[in-house]
DNA sequence: GTCTATAGCGGGATAGAC
DNA sequence: GTCTATCCCGCTATAGAC
């Protein structure tokens, strides 16, 4: 995650991977037999972590927001692994990325989720049915990651959880029905 | 930028831009004496194109978001350019990278400019003073950059323009004062 | 201004000993 | 399970002819 958060996963060594964790490169490919499989395992652990950490248990949209308030603080406090997701996230837009079909469905299934929310907002009447509920829950998704990329640039001048946590509140004010 | 959109800067191959354009490696190596030379001749040159059309005539916040609309119209147009400046911004990232300077220089110039915008919307009335200029310009840059990465990867079903418009809509209706 | 030829490096991966 | 030694590849860049 260190290794791959400083260079991307293309431009990182394996070498440097396995002499980070005391080992020769032949001897952490005993235990990943290519570099791509070290870079899945990676993806899996973050995955299995936050979901741990922040599993849904709440499916309103309010609940949503809360969530990602919760997430944004959270991220804050691990620099090395946000740059890690931001970097391969766009790095998986390049052709032939081994990691593309990863990011797509897990993109896919976080927006499908918030949509969810929001669609459940509209027929429980607690959101206003003025916005299409796929095009929020993008939007959402864009802020976070936006803020994200922002921050791990400006170092820790930039209030990411701040700023989201602004923007979430006043989604929830201009959007509550 | 056709080849740096593809596979970023790191992993694109100057070869491969040199048989692009029909030459062969030292050839091209005639004109930009490094590979990072032709990064940087891409860097401005997208830049001073992007100026030429969308020169800042009015720096009204209200003019600003209405320009940003007509970007995201654009740039609807030129997948490939937005795709290779999406990758080489967040590639940017990483650690001793040739533009990194290039881009926190660009996106602070940028942030600053809207965030000026949203300060004399503060000073004219225009605009309610219940957030943060710096906080709204970053958001808005947020949601712009996280929803160009969100159409790169969902192609051309994801409605790139329809949904940064909406959100410029009800940020207009919601923060005019 | 473009080429052929080549240097020189670092990368991932394999062979096989221990 | 970890190592040394090695292979082979693709890359950027240089030298020097034309």
């Amino acid at each position: 995650m260190e290794i791959f958060g400083r260079a991307g996963y293309q431009n990182a060594s394996f070498a440097a991977v396995a002499e980070a964790v005391g080992l020769t490169l032949p001897g952490l490919l005993h235990h990943f037999p290519r570099k791509v499989d070290l870079l899945i395992a990676v993806l899996e652990q973050r995955d299995t972590d936050m979901r741990t950490r922040f599993p849904v248990i709440d499916d309103s949209w309010l609940g949503t927001l809360d969530s990602l308030i919760q997430v944004a603080r959270y991220n804050e406090t691990v620099p090395g692994v946000v740059r890690a997701f931001s970097l391969l996230s766009v790095e998986s837009l390049t052709e032939d990325h081994p990691a593309a079909a990863w990011f797509a469905a897990r993109t896919e299934e976080t927006r499908g989720l918030m949509a969810r929310a929001f669609r459940r907002g509209l027929a429980e009447g607690t959101l206003k049915p003025d916005r299409d509920p796929e095009a929020l829950a993008a939007e959402v998704m864009a802020v976070m990651d936006g803020l994200q990329i922002q921050w791990l640039r400006a170092g820790t001048a930039f209030d990411l959880s701040g700023i989201f946590e602004a923007y979430a509140r006043h989604f929830i004010e201009t959007h509550r029905a």
